[in-house]
RNA sequence: UGGGAGGUCGUCUAAUGGUAAGACUGCAGACUCUGGAUCUGCGUAUCGGGGUUCGAAUCCCUGCCUCCCAGCCA
């Protein structure tokens, strides 16, 4: 979980190095990481899971995993295994705890019956209409509902007979006695309980009334024995309301940490819309490659590695930003440079003929597998007189700059030999190029000292060629903040409708035994990760991230 | 126009009264059998205005801007 370097100083830390000088808690650090099982992990939640469970291991602590399975009308266990299997695979060690709001709701029935009984609680027969009526706004205080004084005995008796099921869904609430007038909204008589008939993933029908976020989540965490409660900004507001449920209970009283969730350019991070994508067929599921979640990130071929790195770049602070979307290609590229076998693959063939190289020889050349890892060895490619390159590699009217292929230019070809350009095979009716012709020199073998070309380009050998398929990924969006939309659309309006390319290349036999999730650099290319789809009949590889191309970008400027 | 929280290079983060630092991005160069990797260099920031102080990103006052809150969602 660590990795390596050593953790930057944050606020949050600075909060448990002074609790543990004090004695607060006994020096005691016990986190939680927290998600609604309604929706897939994604990146927003990697930095979570890394402060939760880093913050733990480093001060010998312990991180629960913890379901905060309160709403059961969105919850599933589809999203529980998912979650379960994302935040093991992100390296989250939360060993046998992974507990659930839900494995205590006779505890927090128990609870609220006891505030009944001090008079801190009553039920409402307001609809949800009246209710939001009677609220107020923020600049106007609300009106106490009419039930609100409401004796103990009744009060009881209505609870227990909403728990029976003898109300129909919305027809009361029981609420918190605090204060209709309050400037804080969330504390104008929130609602602890409401009715909903409905059949949860875990407790079956026992229930038919089901605790709210704030009523569950500070008595979860306080049966847990969880010291730093750490959450996202927006429940800033909620922690008077955090606070006041545990004070009036009188039980252990956890603290409530709140720091900046994650945002990335050109990205949404949020479960609804990535609900939408996924429901209206946008993307090929939450595992889409193209999405922000942790499956569909392991699915591209991030590494657990990489996502823990960018995640720990982030920082900690209160400060609401968006973090530009190539820092996390940046440390994806960083970590998949050192692990990645490298391999040749072509995505856009095109022939070429080494017309000196004599027909039907074939030499077997050593390729290096990692240079950036000695111990991944070696490997033997072959070689023959037809190979592909890449269409971009060969130019027959080079622009300034270009040092690839083009008429009279020679250039290296990888792990073989130099060859220099003397023309090409057109198609007398299109004029597409079909062929490019090339003499060899066969003093410039490989590992052989000889002069320096400007170009060094990859190849397959035609005759040992295996076809692959590849799935070329860009941006999902086209806009930094697909968020910040005009009024009258949606985010869907920036949809980037090139965000998939799908292409059939050719590759080096090495790249035969590719298993689904086998993780790859295609030299000059960039990384590309074996598909779940992927078979020894029809391999198919995902582009995880280009390698950086500077000659790209170059011509981009143009 | 209520309450809560924030404003430091383009972006993110640090500096906790004492030389505004790092990372990403960008640009330039070196090196290279990946136009990759690596290395070197360059650039740009304390929201504004007052004040306290020998000294302010930091403390005080004031103004401005941004985000969150009116679910029986979390």
């Amino acid at each position: 979980m660590m990795d390596a370097d050593s953790p930057p100083s944050n606020f949050i830390r600075d909060i448990i190095l002074a609790d543990i000088a004090s004695g607060k808690y006994g020096g005691r650090v016990h986190t939680r990481f927290p998600p609604e099982p309604n929706g897939y992990l994604h990146v927003g939640h990697a930095k979570s899971i890394m402060i939760n469970f880093g913050l733990a291991e480093e001060f010998g602590g312990k991180c629960n995993l913890r379901f905060d399975d309160t709403n059961p009308t969105k919850e599933d266990q589809e999203y529980v295994d998912s979650i379960i299997e994302d935040v093991r695979w992100l390296g989250g060690d939360f060993g046998d705890r992974v507990y659930y709001a839900s494995d205590y709701f006779d505890q927090l029935y128990e609870w609220a019956i006891e505030l009944i009984k001090k008079g801190k609680a009553y039920v409402c027969d307001l609809s949800s209409e009246e209710v939001r009526r009677t609220r107020g706004t923020p600049t106007e205080p609300g009106q106490n509902s009419p039930y609100r004084d409401r004796s103990v005995e009744e009060n009881l008796n209505l609870f227990e007979r909403m728990k029976n099921g003898e109300f129909p869904d919305g027809a009361r609430t029981l609420r918190a006695k605090i204060d209709m007038a309050s400037p804080n909204l969330n504390l104008r008589d929130p609602v602890m309980y409401r009715i909903l008939h409905a059949e949860h993933h875990r407790t079956g029908r026992k229930w038919c009334i089901y605790p709210m976020y704030d009523w569950a989540h500070g008595q979860c965490d306080s049966i847990e024995g969880i010291t730093h409660s750490i959450c996202t900004l927006e429940f800033e507001d909620h922690r008077p309301l955090y606070d006041w449920f545990l004070d009036q209970l009188g039980i252990y009283h956890p603290q409530q940490i709140e720091f900046d969730r994650l945002n990335l350019t050109y990205t949404v991070l949020s479960k609804r819309k990535l609900l939408q994508l996924v429901e209206q067929g946008i993307v090929d599921g939450w595992d889409d490659p193209r999405m922000p979640t942790i499956s569909g990130m392991r699915r591209r071929g991030y590494s657990p590695a990489g996502l823990r790195a960018f995640a720990r770049s982030l920082g900690v602070s209160k400060t609401n930003g968006i973090t530009e979307f190539e820092k996390l290609e940046y440390y994806i590229r960083q970590d998949l440079n050192r692990t990645s076998p490298r391999v040749m693959a072509v995505l856009r063939p095109l022939k070429l003929v080494i017309t000196n190289y004599p027909e039907g020889q074939l030499e077997w050349l050593e390729a290096v597998n990692n240079p950036e890892d000695p111990s991944a060895g070696t490997r033997k490619v072959p070689f023959g007189r037809e190979i592909w390159i890449e269409r971009d590699d060969f130019c027959e009217v080079p622009p300034k700059g270009y040092y690839r292929l083009y008429p009279g230019n020679e250039v290296r070809l990888r792990y073989a030999y130099i060859v220099t350009c003397e023309g090409v095979v057109k198609d007398p009716v299109t004029g597409e190029i079909q062929e490019v012709h090339c003499r060899y020199d066969p003093s410039t073998q490989s590992g052989q000292p000889s002069r320096k070309v400007k170009s060094t380009i990859h190849w397959v050998c035609a005759a040992h060629a295996i076809p692959i398929e590849a799935r070329l990924y860009d941006k999902l969006f086209t806009v930094e903040d697909p968020n910040q939309v005009p009024e009258g659309q949606d985010f869907l309006a920036y949809l980037n409708p090139n965000s998939l390319e799908i292409v059939q290349g050719k590759a080096e036999p090495a790249l035969a035994s590719a298993q689904p999730g086998d993780r790859y650099q295609f030299e000059r290319l960039g990384y590309f990760a074996a598909d779940k789809s992927s078979r020894p009949d029809h391999l198919v590889f995902n582009r995880t991230v280009e390698l950086r191309d500077t000659w790209a970008k170059l011509q981009k400027r143009l």
